[in-house]
DNA sequence: ATAAATTGCAACTGTTTGGTTGGGATTTGC
DNA sequence: GCAAATCCCAACCAAACAGTTGCAATTTAT
């Protein structure tokens, strides 16, 4: 059977988006994920150095594309909260984003890709500024950030949301909640607000 | 010399809050925590257990009297402002607690003193509901949650923030943004609201 | 006073870990 | 068609690690 190195590399880059958001990059092993990819681990060092260049493969493969399939519609508050509804869904069919995301900060010094991110960040911003036109770049930045903090907070500090809610709740009540906050953050700076 | 056992103890949960706020779980070093404690670790094993044992009691230590020194004053959205202020004091005053409690979620299966911390959350739980009385319980849970989430982001999420933040902020601009955002998850639930 | 128990430490142990190597299978360049 | 390069893996290595032990110093109990 013939070789098929870029097929080693993906099997090999997504057993590590597994492995370093389930563990974290000390957590991690280089021999569990080299099992769960099918593949001796000696491929990871050739195709990507040691350990901590994988993991930062492994990052800047997942974070980059993060925001990237999220678009505003409409206009106003509503535009915010259809924005962390989005948010919401790719926090669920990838779970493992969130968690990378916060990896990221506890784990490593500096951040990933920061030029790519940045860009990809900036139209995000530009996004919120043109549903809530009253706010400057600044502001905006602001909002985009706490959105972002809210969403991976609720879906990530899951020991303290046990420590706080009297009763589980449901993924949907979640979603409901977290996008009524969004709603809230937005609604203070909209024009609309008295 | 005399021995003084207590101080020993109290030194190595010290170095163990250092040391684990800084690498986490599987990242921290039991040497270092004893280097750190001017200490042999051999001395932790016989305290507190094997290292998870030693984790866990440093997380209980910390984490149970996190929110015991806020209190609510006065009524309305102003109080809940004033408890994110107070809750900004505590993270920049021992900024490996936030740290700690998101450790805790991604590296823990279970939260740790889930029953002295749901006591203390509940209290909390009930200044929220007195500063904003409309709200029913599970609501004031809700925004209780989404403002400490909103802290522990911005206090821990610090490579998105690069990310986001065209510009630098300062310590004082950040504290003033999440003071604002808090105020704003208060106001859309508070009785003034239009 | 003195035996028992506790404190603290240096040195040690068995295992796990990140990382390497040698060699056989497969493809590519000429 | 064959030599060089590439792919892949089992076995290997040295360092790092969690956890232990033996022993001397100190305290406590009687």
């Amino acid at each position: 059977m013939a070789w098929d190195t870029d097929t080693t590399k993906r099997k090999l880059l997504e057993a590590g988006v597994r492995q370093f958001a389930a563990a974290g990059f000390a957590g991690a092993r280089m021999e569990t994920i080299g099992a769960d990819a099918g593949v001796n681990k000696e491929r990871i060092y050739r195709y990507f150095g040691d350990k901590r260049a994988f993991f930062g493969a492994v990052l800047e493969h997942e974070l980059t594309a993060l925001l990237d399939q999220i678009v505003f519609k409409g206009s106003g508050p509503e535009s915010i909260a259809g924005f962390m509804t989005q948010l919401l869904d790719r926090c669920e069919e990838r779970p493992e984003l969130s968690r990378l995301l916060v990896w990221e900060s506890l784990e490593l010094d500096e951040p990933v890709a920061l030029e790519s991110r940045k860009l990809g960040c900036e139209s995000k911003v530009c996004g919120v500024q043109s549903a809530l036109p009253n706010l400057d770049q600044t502001k905006a930045e602001q909002l985009l950030f706490s959105l972002i903090a809210l969403a991976v907070g609720w879906c990530e500090l899951r020991h303290l949301a046990s420590s706080i809610m009297s009763t589980p709740m449901s993924l949907d009540e979640q979603r409901a909640t977290i996008i009524e906050h969004a709603r809230a953050l937005a609604s203070t700076n909209s024009p609309s607000h008295c």
